[in-house]
DNA sequence: GTGCTCGTTGAACGGCGGGTCAACACTGAC
DNA sequence: GTCAGTGTTGACCCGCCGTTCAACGAGCAC
């Protein structure tokens, strides 16, 4: 049906819906033009049509991913937590559950990754992402540094709130890997020791 | 000069190696057949002659790869530190110093982490590699924690093992993205402090 | 020399993917 | 009704890529 009015803009949508799809069940390189629009149910011409090119595309989506990303759940049961170190603790085991419960979204992050290592735009909007992310780490590394301040002399939060970042992405990309070998409830535990100076809460089982 | 009998078996090798450097110019996607033979000086018709496939000629040079990347240093200098935590830490840098000394290898084996997400057969490779690195540092992990059981109770070596390669590969992804806005100094400061229960001994400038 | 094998070449094939475009349909303005 | 503009289609072009293959050349056995 030629010319029926779509409403308008969700057009746009629509397509990065598809892509999403594709992107998520081929990988960013198994995407094509025809592959979109046959699961948005459209011919080839019009995903151009809205989108000049497919390199737009490919940005688009990203700024679809990003957008629809929370940076970082600090929810209200994390927030009312009394020591900084266990803040920071609850913190990293949600993202790691989200990690999880996510993996496609997280694939495909990785997968732009690669693009960024070529294409200076995209690299752009992943370091933003990325600084982003550690930024929102960046208030709860600084009270953990200021309860502990000898401790942690030299230290600063950015610094703190990279290592966490770390610890995200380090078991990301592990348990991508080898989701067999990699034991997420001994990560969390050598995490914990390594962050609390008292023995380790028993967080496990 | 068809015919002439070159000393067998380093034809695959002298093709390795030119598909190596068109995989670090212009990415693992970037990669054809006929990049890697014009590379190499030879005709496209030579490369499939000796690897059947394309695909062949990948896993070739992820095995290729693998075999020429030293899975971890443990150098004189650093095994006759006395402290294992010193020890942890400067392993640590070391593998940091590499990671920025060598940056194509990097980037290629993240780009076959992606491969690995579609393709069990690189993913196996992949796995095993990451499993060879966390088993590489378990031995100084397993040292750490004897030397403070009360405070690492409960922490297992390879718990601690898989943290100190987040660690690096956190380190890795941050720095690939964004080199200009991550810190290295500042993150090791930080990893120095959540591992030392002393105050941090100046490692920085 | 004859013939065999193996390494090598480069042209050719088939397919696919990005991008273009003429044609068309529907809407709204006049 | 007419006309312009926008959304939409699907065929088409072109280039690239993986792969195949006939031909050839060098060495070797006899």
């Amino acid at each position: 049906m030629p010319g029926t009015k779509e409403p308008e803009e969700s057009r746009r949508a629509q397509i990065l819906q598809a892509a999403y799809e594709v992107a998520a069940r081929h990988g960013l390189s198994g995407l094509t033009v025809r592959l979109v629009a046959t699961s948005a149910g459209l011919s080839p011409g019009l995903v151009l049509f809205h989108f000049k090119t497919k390199e737009h595309l490919l940005i688009a989506l990203l700024d679809w991913l990003l957008g629809t990303t929370s940076v970082l759940l600090v929810t209200a049961d994390i927030a009312c937590i009394g020591s900084p170190i266990e803040r920071l603790l609850a913190l990293l085991e949600r993202e790691m559950d989200r990690l999880s419960s996510e993996p496609c979204r997280i694939r495909l992050f990785f997968e732009y990754w690669i693009v960024g290592i070529r294409s200076p735009g995209v690299r752009r909007k992943m370091g933003a992402e990325l600084a982003r992310y550690r930024a929102a780490f960046r208030p709860i590394a600084a009270e953990v540094l200021a309860a502990d301040a000898d401790r942690f002399a030299g230290v600063t939060p950015a610094g703190l709130a990279a290592v966490a970042v770390s610890f995200i992405k380090g078991c990301a990309v592990q348990s991508m890997i080898d989701p067999g070998q990699f034991d997420i409830a001994e990560y969390l535990r050598a995490a914990h020791a390594l962050l609390d100076q008292l023995a380790p809460i028993d967080h496990a089982v």
